[in-house]
RNA sequence: GCUGCGGUGACGGAGUGGUCAAUCGUAACAGACUGUAAAUCUGUCGCCCGUUGGGGCUACGGAGGUUCGAAUCCUCCCCGCAGCA
């Protein structure tokens, strides 16, 4: 069970802050979650985690479902136990997975549309790797191409024997270029499965809905108002929103205030950087994004002033860290042309020198936007 | 000195008379990435002009030659490797 306590409220946005207890501690919020989808941040031990700040981690079920399968990760006393994490976990339900194996995979398109595109997903169109059915969907294993099910009861179950102190309902999320008619089906679905969700789990762990709904207002109404008023103990925005990043603050600012305030609110898969400050301030209390780990090993590092494509050959006469300003152990250490030397030269301890950076200052960022809530700055 | 093999774009290495500015790989350069199919993917990669279609120029060790046409065939030369003297 998780107990969540809110601090106080900012008087100059919907920002808030926030205890979240769960039996693996407390987390300050708002807090990012970095993205551990296979039982790890890739690069990093645990230990080395810890160092970022990161205070909660998010794994995935349906990739540990494939591998190693939930039953390896039980016999080895969960997750936590598992991958050596002694902090709070949260585990995707494989609800993305629906979205980014099927259509995100057809179209190309990922959660938000760049770019103007007469491409659009209608009511009964078929994605073409995965099916879609009532009870739950059969995915292609990437690994050897055995067929899986992976339904609201399933994916509890998986998630209950990972063993995560929050999971997520099993979903749709739903891709940006599909049609009204389109998502109101497939939030027809969601919405049922979240009550499937409910009804099987046994387990104490904490149980988060999913809003979906896409870019319609009406939608994303109806399904604040419809997962907000189940039991669960939390909720989670996902699909997407919109085409630009106003549409998307402009939809969290309209979702949000129909959920229960006294729950966490969780953000699924947003976080660039620049978007971390707009989404805390309508009141999003967790979220989770790839980029700080993955862009990292793309050889982006995050800085204070901008990302920086470590693979530029400017930066092998470059003697600074990182970021000049930044206290991790990266930049304590290491200089960009040495970073720079690693990855040009393909070493992994390129990949991980970043990626410790990166966490580190994603999870820094949102420190001080917590006490910019504190102080009623944002 | 003789015999054999070979010299291709930054590099490795295809091609062996027209469809070749030359497959492919690497390097280089540029771009993408938001609940991770992702240490990945895409594009450019002889020079010059055109917004595109495209056009012009210079190129396959060097110099000649054969041919309507040569990286590809012939002659001589230079260089490398191997074997034999």
């Amino acid at each position: 069970m998780i107990e969540f306590t809110v601090l106080k409220k900012s008087k100059k946005s919907a920002a808030r802050l926030g205890i979240l207890k769960t039996p693996h501690g407390e987390i300050e919020t708002p807090a990012f979650v970095p993205v551990a989808t296979q039982a790890v941040i890739k690069t990093l031990t645990a230990e080395e985690v810890l160092q970022t700040k990161s205070q909660i981690l998010i794994c995935n079920t349906y990739h540990l479902h494939l591998k190693p399968d939930e039953k390896i990760v039980k016999q080895n006393g969960g997750l936590h136990k598992f991958m050596n994490w002694g902090k709070p976990l949260m585990t995707d339900s494989g609800g993305f997975q629906v979205f980014s194996l099927g259509f995100g995979r057809d179209y190309g398109t990922g959660k938000l549309l760049k770019e103007k595109t007469d491409k659009a997903i209608l009511a009964g169109d078929k994605p073409a790797n995965i099916k879609i059915k009532d009870d739950g969907v059969f995915f292609k294993s990437y690994i050897d191409g055995e067929t899986i099910f992976i339904g609201p009861r399933e994916s509890i179950k998986i998630q209950e024997k990972l063993g995560a102190d929050i999971i997520f309902a099993f979903d749709e999320c739903t891709s940006p270029i599909s049609d009204y008619n389109y998502t109101k089906q497939s939030l027809e679905k969601t919405h049922r499965w979240a009550k499937m969700c409910l009804d099987v789990k046994k387990s104490k762990q904490a149980l988060f809905g999913i809003i979906q709904g896409g870019k319609f207002s009406d939608l994303k109404e109806e399904s604040a108002k419809f997962i907000g008023n189940l039991p669960f103990d939390g909720f989670g925005i996902g699909g997407e929103f919109g085409d630009s990043k106003k549409t998307m603050t402009a939809m969290l600012n309209f979702t949000i205030p129909y959920l229960p305030q006294e729950k966490p609110v969780h953000l699924l898969g947003i976080g660039h950087i620049e978007d971390i400050k707009p989404i805390i301030t309508t009141g999003v209390d967790t979220f989770d994004c790839i980029t700080p780990t993955h862009y990292a090993r793309h050889g982006i590092a995050f800085t204070s002033k901008g990302r920086l494509d470590m693979q530029k050959k400017v930066f092998l006469k470059d003697k600074n860290p990182l970021d000049s300003s930044c206290t991790c152990l990266t930049c304590q250490n290491y200089s960009r042309s040495y970073i720079t030397h690693l990855f040009r030269a393909k070493e992994i301890t390129a990949l991980q020198l970043v990626t410790f950076h990166n966490l580190y200052y994603f999870n820094s960022y949102v420190e001080k936007l917590r006490e910019a809530i504190k102080n009623d700055k944002i």
